[in-house]
RNA sequence: GCCCGGUUGGCGGAACUGGUAGACGCAGCGGACUCAAAAUCCGCCGGCCUCACGGCCUUGUCGGUUCGAGUCCGACACCGGGCACCA
């Protein structure tokens, strides 16, 4: 028989699949539907190990629910929009059209490569007419539905090259490529009304019980409901239409607490200031001189700019509170104004310590040890606290009731109401780029915006642009934005804002039921489809991807796009970890590739060289570090399936993997050991009648593998279905060298062993299981197999292994039946040696026995 | 700064709901086969003490709850992800 010779074997299946179709699917009402969605990449250019890992683990879970009898719905695609292409257009003087389905191309090569059961009849990319005019199409539907709007906001502006810019294309605060300080900018924008659904996405978080934890944890928090206190201080000294200013807190039971206000500089008080006094235009000015990341505001040191005005406290009105222009007060949350705390917030101590403000505990009144001095006093909302200086009462309580208390005064006084707040902002969409999809509407000096017609669909890309300039070539564009208006036919203008590539990502899911349908979705498909039931992909995705997702399938359910179902995208979801590699560095600083290194006994030299490298962490793979593995090397010397088994083995799929040159080779010498144990096989032969011990016991071990495959694989468990894997294998190996191993009963237990192992390992090494199945005589393909079922006389045992512990600590063991009684089992404890050793004839205390688990006894 | 994770032998990890810590793999060591090597097969493999039987210690750190804690609670440290224009 011919040796295991991946690079023979692999691609003759991936033809009989191909050429079978049999991964291409469609709307069959007969059979249960199964949707495995993997996050499409960005065609970045190469896979990267990354996508291997995700993309095996989705196969994992494709293939076996197909061998489940399901019909499965495995689709790729491309988020082909995005800065890289635009970045790379003018690096190389070619067009990101050009480089991205260049890059598409060869990444879907790759992928090919791998064996995923990817129906690739339905491939799609974005920046494909065909998608975004749909997008389009789904666009005008939200905003007649008034799901969006225009509005102004904040964009990091380079004033040198004249161009918004990335939050990522901002280094320290400057414009990457013209090393210009960047400015906050006022720019109006489109945005779809993510904030109105805020109420719903988080009450519907609780139904997500398939999606882990911290991802409903992450989601919640980002839209961050909070009952608070509106109220408004009244001015003193404010320009004339500023006598009043709206306040938001969220902890109005430290309101007579506080000791100053401040605004934010983008304000429109601070506006109003900033016009006639040069001191506090030049300190706005500074404000806004920073990028518009939130961590980039939350870190910068606090500062702030005394004015003139001052609001009265309305419950105390013989205080008057100055106002602050502050840099940390963000315009986008709450009303923009606050009043600070120092008591009772870190951040307000600090800033009335800088600026020399009193500080008032209402929690200790005046004269007795208030605890506050460079440390703010924070009790939890849930903790009971006597308030010194309640706004209402003045009895212990908490914070949660004192908040509810002081916001019901409050009403009653007329000087505020309760509110409801949001963390979640609206989705500004509007880019200022040209890869992107175009935003289709035109903008009419008679008529303002108007939609362009769904059958002038798609508003293209002008493909002669010029990218070497920094700045909007749509708006450059010499005719692509003269246009007449769709309504009264004036001379009008374009759009030249293209849509954010979250928008493409956000309803692609929805595309590939019905990818070539001349509407967004199709009825039949989308319902038959939908939901995706198991969704796969990075962590990184967890907040914006995820959440936006979620807003479309609302939207898309009532503009008539979509199936009700929960209102949910996704069933659920899987987040798997980073492909991690350690990296080499060179003394002179220069990073190398793990190809350009040669290991050895706890160091690492230069291939070439000699000389001594220096080993870094194993941190996630990238370009910058050059510590990263490039599938196809792999999948040249080892195969698709090595690399696909390596990727499932050690580690668990939600952590970090650790690529190791070693871990490679195991997974490698597995996939050749089965297939020399398959060589070494006896004859295959009928059931004996009668097994003996060894082959019963060889039985138990196949079964209970089944049992447990199947139980890791549905629990995303793969690391450990990979170690009952080798267990098997051991046990067959063991079985292949002792006694009587061509014995009929042994032989067929080995042969059922063995071809366990082959199905069982079917989604994971589809190649070598699918050529294995062939040569030991199965029928038809192992593909249109059904998956295996384990015999539940064989997989529990009836005799189990109890420990024995004394005081906590394991010193025996016992042997009883699986279903002793709780009182045997303590006498068999009591009368065991081990046992007897301790209590040395003396009475114990105390036994617990805990059946099938373990039994303590205490002296 | 804020939100969310993670931390177990030389390494990746296993341990079901609070019940034998270290399954399985990698590396290492010893042996078999071989003229030799590769491949393969067998054995050992957390630390300390002990001829041995066995004992003590050990899950990032400190403290707590419990008959019993890797697992629960409280503080802390370090590492990673996200922070709304990277995808």
């Amino acid at each position: 028989m011919a040796r295991y010779d991946p690079a023979a074997i692999e691609p003759k299946w991936q033809d009989v699949w191909r050429d079978r179709r049999t991964f291409e699917v469609e709307v069959d009402h007969s059979r249960p539907k199964y949707y495995v969605l993997d996050m499409f990449p960005y065609p970045s250019g190469r896979i990267h190990m990354g996508h291997v890992r995700n993309y095996t683990m989705g196969d994992v879970i494709a293939r076996y629910k197909r061998a489940r009898g399901f019909n499965v719905l495995h689709p790729m695609g491309w988020d082909a929009f995005g800065m890289p292409a635009e970045n790379a257009a003018m690096q190389n003087n070619t067009h990101p059209a050009k480089w991205t389905y260049a890059n598409i191309d060869a990444m879907r090569a790759q992928l090919m490569r791998l064996g995923i059961s990817y129906d690739w009849s339905r491939e799609l990319a974005t920046c494909d007419p065909d998608y975004y005019a749909q997008q389009q199409s789904l666009f005008l539907d939200f905003l007649e539905a008034g799901f969006v709007t225009r509005k102004s906001s904040m964009v990091n502006w380079d004033p040198v090259d004249m161009t918004v810019l990335a939050n990522e294309q901002v280094i320290d605060g400057k414009g990457w490529r013209s090393g210009a300080p960047v400015e906050r900018r006022e720019l109006t924008q489109w945005f779809f009304r993510i904030s109105d659904m805020a109420d719903e996405l988080l009450d519907a978080i609780e139904g997500l019980g398939k999606w882990p934890e911290k991802v409903r944890l992450m989601q919640a928090n980002w839209i961050g409901k909070s009952r608070g206190l509106q109220f408004s201080f009244e001015t003193r000294h404010a320009p004339a239409g500023f006598e009043k200013i709206e306040f938001f807190t969220t902890r109005p039971d430290t309101f007579k607490g506080a000791t100053f206000a401040a605004i934010s500089a983008d304000h429109p008080l601070a506006r109003a200031l900033e016009a006639d006094n040069p001191e506090i235009a030049a300190f706005c000015e500074e404000c806004r001189r920073t990028g518009t990341s939130e961590e980039v505001l939350e870190t910068l040191e606090k500062r702030g700019l005394k004015t003139d005005v001052t609001v009265v406290h309305p419950l105390m009105d013989d205080t008057e509170l100055p106002v602050f222009i502050a840099n940390f007060v963000l315009m986008d949350y709450g009303t923009g104004a606050i009043y600070g705390c120092p008591a009772h917030d870190q951040r307000d101590l600090d800033f009335a310590h800088k600026y020399e403000l009193p500080v008032v505990d209402v929690f200790f009144a005046e004269g007795s040890d208030s605890p506050v001095a460079n440390e703010a006093f924070v009790p939890p909302k849930t903790e009971k606290v006597r308030y010194a200086r309640a706004i209402a009462g003045s009895e212990v309580m908490t914070g949660a009731e004192a908040i509810e208390e002081a916001i019901g005064h409050c009403e009653a006084l007329g000087i505020g109401e309760g509110v409801t707040k949001f963390r979640l902002r609206d989705w500004g969409v509007s880019r200022q780029r040209y890869w992107g999809a175009p935003i289709p509407v035109v903008h009419c000096p008679n008529c303002g915006v108007v939609p362009v017609p769904k059958d002038q669909l798609p508003v293209t890309l002008p493909e002669d642009v010029d990218l070497s300039v920094p700045g909007n070539p749509l708006e450059r564009h010499a005719t692509w934005g003269s246009v007449a208006c769709p309504k009264c036919g004036t001379a009008a203008r374009r759009e030249t804002d293209t849509m954010d590539t979250f928008v493409d990502s956000s309803w692609y899911f929805a595309r590939f039921t019905a990818p070539k349908a001349d509407t967004p979705t199709d009825d039949e498909a989308a319902n038959y489809w939908m939901n995706v039931d198991q969704y796969i992909g990075g962590v990184e995705h967890a907040i914006l991807h995820l959440l936006y997702s979620r807003f479309f399938a609302r939207a898309m359910h009532r503009t008539g796009h979509l199936p009700e179902r929960s209102g949910e995208p996704f069933d659920a979801l899987f987040t798997q970890g980073m492909v991690c590699h350690e990296t080499y560095r060179t003394s002179d600083g220069r990073w190398l590739s793990p190809e350009e290194v040669t290991l050895q006994d706890g160091g690492a030299v230069e291939k070439g060289t000699g000389t001594a490298v220096e080993v870094g962490p194993s941190i996630k793979m990238s370009k910058s570090k050059r510590n990263t593995v490039d599938p196809d090397a792999i999948i040249g010397q080892y195969g698709a399936d090595t690399a696909r088994f390596f990727m499932l083995s050690d580690s668990p799929p939600e952590r970090d993997v650790e690529w190791t040159a070693a871990g490679v080779e195991g997974a490698s010498r597995f996939l050749n050991r089965l297939w020399r144990m398959m060589e070494e096989l006896p004859e295959a032969a009928a059931a004996p009648g009668s097994f003996g011990a060894a082959a019963t016991a060889l039985r138990r071990a196949t079964h209970k593998t089944i049992a447990g495959v199947t139980v890791d694989i549905e629990g995303f468990t793969f690391n450990k279905a990979v170690a009952r894997l080798y267990e098997l294998a051991n046990a067959l190996g063991r079985a292949a060298a002792d006694g009587e191993v061509t014995a009929p009963d042994m032989a067929f237990a080995r042969r059922e062993g063995l071809e366990a192992i082959v199905r069982l390992m079917n989604p994971m090494a589809p190649h070598l299981t699918e050529e294995m199945w062939t040569a030991m005589g199965g029928e038809g393909l192992l593909v249109d197999q059904p998956w295996p079922e384990a015999d539940s006389s064989l997989s529990v045992d009836d005799v189990i292994v109890l420990p024995i512990q004394v005081n906590g600590k394991k010193r025996g063991e016992l042997e009883v039946a699986k279903d002793a009684a709780k009182e045997d089992i303590e006498a068999l404890a009591l009368g065991n040696p081990d046992v007897a050793r301790f209590l040395e004839g003396r009475p114990p205390r105390k036994v617990i026995v805990v059946p099938g688990r373990i039994v303590n006894v205490v002296i």
